[in-house]
DNA sequence: TCCTGTGCTACAATAAATGTAGCGATACGC
DNA sequence: GCGTATCGCTACATTTATTGTAGCACAGGA
């Protein structure tokens, strides 16, 4: 089985041999930490260090590889001055997550532990 | 860094040290596989091996590790004779993701390649 | 008994993530 | 100019996760 390191465009293959987009969506935010960035993007934007800061100090590679899927995915943008932030698209994703949040809430006082 | 296998309870530490618990809802489905098996039970159960099938001949380790976190969150659960199927909880999740689907679709029209 | 399918596991090989350090570029104050 | 600080980003060795293949014990059904 072929490998996949970054990109979206081949991952469609693995995730969908249909060409499905959702397939292709899933196994894109189905990845560490891709959730995690269009959260804390989700109300500002913020930089490459502030963003790290704001992921658990998580490693400065794997951001840049999931902030480089994303700007290729077209749900983030790297502005010159400002750092990082969702684009309309990715905003867009995101209001589909919010539900996400009181949902959380719910859950954890459900589940077992 | 302690390092985590497989609990979702563990995992709140570091997807949250603040204990938030979307954090560790977020960091539970940005682990390969977890959104698409939740997907792939959206309506209907499905034993183990049709599961494996539905997710392109995923390796049977990552797919019985990522159900048992699922599991453990009671997002799923196995009924004796009829496979794994989402729990009430479960659906309430996949419900969120519903819009997903739609969103996929201009998605995939809308980013570059 | 012999199939067949279930949930699940072992284990070596491969790929991805981590942690640390540092790069070139740009912008400050001095 | 010179230091100093930050930016986005990368190298690289170590550690962790995932893959692929094989197979287990168990439960029917023929």
């Amino acid at each position: 089985m072929p490998k996949q390191t970054s990109a979206v465009k081949k991952r469609s293959v693995r995730g969908s041999t249909s060409g499905r987009p959702i397939m292709a969506l899933l196994d894109l935010l189905g990845r560490r930490w891709t959730l995690r960035i269009l959260w804390e993007l989700r109300d500002q934007p913020l930089t490459s260090r502030a963003l790290r800061t704001a992921c658990d100090e998580a490693s400065p590679t794997v951001l840049q590889a999931r902030l480089s899927d994303l700007r290729q995915a077209n749900l983030v943008e790297l502005v010159p001055a400002g750092g990082y932030r969702l684009t309309a698209l990715g905003r867009e994703l995101h209001e589909n997550f919010l539900p996400l949040h009181r949902f959380a809430e719910r859950w954890s006082k459900q589940r077992a532990n």
